[in-house]
DNA sequence: GGTTTGACCCTAA
DNA sequence: ATTAGGGCCAAAC
């Protein structure tokens, strides 16, 4: 049962319900490692394009969309969002999500 | 191989 | 409320 970390993040990822969200902790305690979200952003930033892992409902802890890749704008992750029902608040080029509303307990 | 760097989070001051 | 620092694991240098 060596699946690497990364293969369990993809797989907690995966799990999560379309319409919902889940912060970059959750996942990160989901998969054993409760103090490794920054690993949670690292697994997400090296997905290759078009995966099939909905990476998008990974927000941090305030709800805020903090993506760092520059093929895929905060922008773009809010509209794929929103294209599954999410309202996203955009204040300034500042993205966020309510959690009381979306966020998702497995 | 050691060091640095992240799509972050928690705790303490 | 805001700031500072440590921690987590893997990749890149």
């Amino acid at each position: 049962m060596s699946s690497s970390l990364y293969q369990r993040i993809y797989a907690a990822v995966s799990r999560i319900p379309p319409g919902r969200v889940v912060t970059y902790g959750q996942i990160a305690s989901l998969v054993g490692s409760p103090r490794g979200a920054r690993l949670v952003g690292w697994a997400l930033s090296s997905l290759p394009a078009g995966t099939t892992v909905p990476w998008q409902r990974v927000v941090n802890r305030e709800g805020r969309i903090t993506i760092a890749n520059l093929n895929f704008p905060p922008e773009a992750q809010a509209a794929l969002l929103q294209n599954e029902g999410v309202e996203v608040q955009s204040q300034r080029s500042n993205y966020s999500v309510n959690l009381k509303k979306y966020l998702w307990r497995p």
